[in-house]
DNA sequence: ATAATATAAATATTTAATAAACTAATGTAT
DNA sequence: ATACATTAGTTTATTAAATATTTATATTAT
C-alpha cells in the first residue's frame, strides 16, 4: 500500500518527503510483527538484540561499552536492559578482574537456548519481507538506504 | 557507512538480513535528528505529527479516530498525546454535540504558529537526507520500500 | 422499552527512554 | 604520595510511550 493511502493524505507529496514517511512506516510494520514473535518469550526487541550481540561474542565476555557500541539504538538504559536479562537468567554479570570498573557479561545456556528456539521464527520474519523483492532489488535497497542516511 | 561497520559485525551478512537492519538504523538516524529539532519546542515526534494532521484539516475539527487513523504509529495513547498538546495550548478539545462520545480537536493559532516556525527546519531536515539521492533514486527507494513491506 | 453490543474516549498500569547525579576505580600530573 | 581528571557503570528521577481496562454514549435486536 502506498504511503499516501496509509496516512490518508489528500494532497500529492514529493518523493523526498515520502521517503521519510516510508522509512518510518516500514520500520513500524517490521517492529510490530517482530514484537509479536518475541511476546511469548517475554523479550523486548532491544533485549533480543543484546542476546544476539552476546552470542556473537562466542564465549568472550562483553562489557557495557561493547554492548552499547553494537546496539542499533544507542539511547537506551543498558544497565536496566541487562538487569531484565539477568532476572530471566539469560545472562551473567561479573566484575572484570583486570579493571574493576568494568563488568563482564556473558550469555547463559538458557539464553542460547531461547535464541536457538527463536532463530527459525526470526528467519521466517525476515523472509516474509525479503521475498517481496528479488536479489537485485534487495541489494539496491541496501545501497539506497546507506546512501540516503549519510550526514 | 555500511550497516556491518555500524553494528561492528565481523561476519558477512546477506542482503535479506541487512535490509531489516538498514531500515531500523536509518529510521533511528532520522528520528534522532528530528528529535533534536523538536526539543527546543518541547514537542515529541508524535505530538508534531498530530499538529500536522490538525493543520491538514484546514479548520475542520478532528476526532480521535481520524487522528489515530492518520498517525504513522497506530499504537500510542492518543488521549494522553492530546492532553500534552492541550497543556501547551496548541489544541482545543470539545465534546461533539452530535455524538457525545466523540470529541472535536482543533489546532489553535499558537499551534499553527509553532508549525510555521518549524516548517523551514523540518524542510531542511528532509533535504539533508534527500539530497544524498537524485530524483530517480528517491523514486526507486519509495517503490522498493512500499514493495518490501507488503504482507 | 430493555438488554446486548458496539463505539469513542478516558483512565490506569506497565514498561521504556532520557537525563542527571552518584560511586568506584583508574590514570596522570605535580 | 596526593590531588585532580577521566572512565565505567549504576542509581534515581522524570518523562514519555505502549497496553489493558474502564466508563460513557449510541446503536441494534428483541
Amino acid at each position: 500500500m502506498k504511503i499516501e493511502d496509509i496516512i490518508k493524505s489528500t494532497v500529492a507529496m514529493d518523493d523526498d518527503k515520502k521517503v521519510i514517511l516510508n522509512i518510518m512506516y516500514t520500520q513500524n510494520v517490521i517492529n510490530d510483527r517482530f514484537s509479536e514473535i518475541l511476546k511469548p518469550y517475554d523479550l523486548s526487541g532491544e533485549q533480543y538484540n543484546v542476546l544476539r550481540i552476546l552470542r556473537g561474542q562466542k564465549g568472550i565476555p562483553a562489557n557495557m561499552c561493547i554492548i552499547q557500541e553494537r546496539m542499533l539504538a544507542k539511547n537506551s538504559n543498558t544497565t536496566r536492559l541487562i538487569d531484565k536479562l539477568l532476572l530471566k537468567d539469560f545472562v551473567t554479570r561479573e566484575v572484570c578482574p583486570e579493571n574493576r570498573r568494568k563488568i563482564e557479561i556473558r550469555i547463559t545456556q538458557k539464553g542460547l537456548d531461547v535464541l536457538t528456539e527463536l532463530d527459525p521464527k526470526v528467519n521466517d520474519h525476515e523472509q516474509i519481507f525479503a521475498t517481496n523483492l528479488n536479489k537485485e532489488e534487495l541489494k539496491q535497497l541496501n545501497i539506497l538506504l546507506e546512501k540516503y542516511r549519510t550526514i
